[in-house]
DNA sequence: GAGTTTTTTTGACAAAAGTCAAAATCGAAA
DNA sequence: TTTCGATTTTGACTTTTGTCAAAAAAACTC
């Protein structure tokens, strides 16, 4: 519990009832590897952070499945689009190694923010920083070469290719598992 | 002023204090085409809402630039990322029809949030809605051919095709002016 | 450790998109 | 209307990436 509070805190403090009021509504689950946390056309509800593992979420078009991010520690697992318009999700979400998460359903939340206005700030900020992060990913596309993206992404993450599989890697990068293979090849 | 405090509360209601406030602090200006709303390198300390008129983002790259989204009446013109970490913009912000602008200023948003935390929630909505249709946007380089793009494009802001160039079309879908023309001319 | 399955790489060819240069078209100004 | 300048299109060619199939390598199971 602590763990998830000192996360969120980072983005600004929590009052003491704050923080009881959170606490008090926390879920915590060990889920596995291969379990699926979100299945595409149901609808997100509830936000979790990731506390020990790793895991993705993907889109799935004429039968193979195309990588949207990877998650790692601290890093959110949820449909965004689902969980906020309550639409069904496009994402299904895959945990790709044994993981401890920790979260909050959506009306929970929403009491939280109802009655402790202070996390509309927080969730401002985090919604802020996810934002920005995207905004650095759309631009990798208009402007880099797949090459570029592979190698800016691996010296980002250099742990991702002992954690996902290359077929996974490229299709992040939206290109075909041949293509990042010769990539590699090349020096 | 009426206009944007309008376009505001379709988030989320906003209490006669809370508005007054935002009034009082809100700045409106007229500006022509061709004016440059942010430049390049310099922070973004304003966010402004584009009432009436057309505009658009770039990066410069080697010499030619690069549309990174256009803005429509309602839209939000500023560097996201510039006025979130107040580090200098990697965007510049090009007037491209003579419009009315109405916002705020960084400092004078900052007090909002600190003296009317209501506009928390607003500003979190605001964010998420931006987020999903950078989502999409994404996906759409993930997802479908230049084609497609294109074609999704127009359909969703006909008007485009009226108010922008080809040239500034083609480096936002991220493809050269030729590969545009060629698509173009095929049906 | 042999055999099976999955992942990764390679080869051959096709399709998509980029580049450079020139021609055609469009629009505003004289 | 004519002209100048910018935008858009077209042509020829190159580079990048995709696709399908098969081979090689790695990971897993018994």
């Amino acid at each position: 519990m602590l763990w998830l509070l000192n996360q969120i805190s980072q983005f600004a403090p929590i009052s003491p009832e704050g923080q009881l009021a959170l606490a008090s509504v926390l879920v915590r689950k060990e889920v596995p590897k291969g379990y699926v946390l979100l299945e595409h056309g149901k609808i997100c509800r509830h936000l979790y952070m990731l506390e020990k593992g790793f895991a993705r979420g993907y889109y799935t078009q004429d039968g193979r499945d195309i990588s949207l991010w990877f998650a790692f520690e601290g890093d959110i697992l949820a449909s965004y689009y689902s969980f906020v318009t309550l639409k069904p999700s496009y994402t299904t979400i895959e945990i790709l190694e044994d993981s401890t998460i920790a979260g909050v359903s959506y009306d929970q939340l929403n009491e939280l923010y109802r009655n402790y206005p202070e996390f509309n700030l927080i969730g401002r900020l985090m919604t802020e920083k996810y934002f920005i992060e995207l905004e650095e990913r759309t631009l990798s596309f208009q402007f880099q070469s797949a090459s570029e993206r592979y190698h800016q992404l691996i010296e980002k993450h250099p742990q991702l290719l002992q954690k996902a599989s290359l077929g996974h890697i490229a299709s992040f990068l939206g290109i075909s598992q041949e293509t990042l293979s010769r990539i590699r090849a090349k020096k």
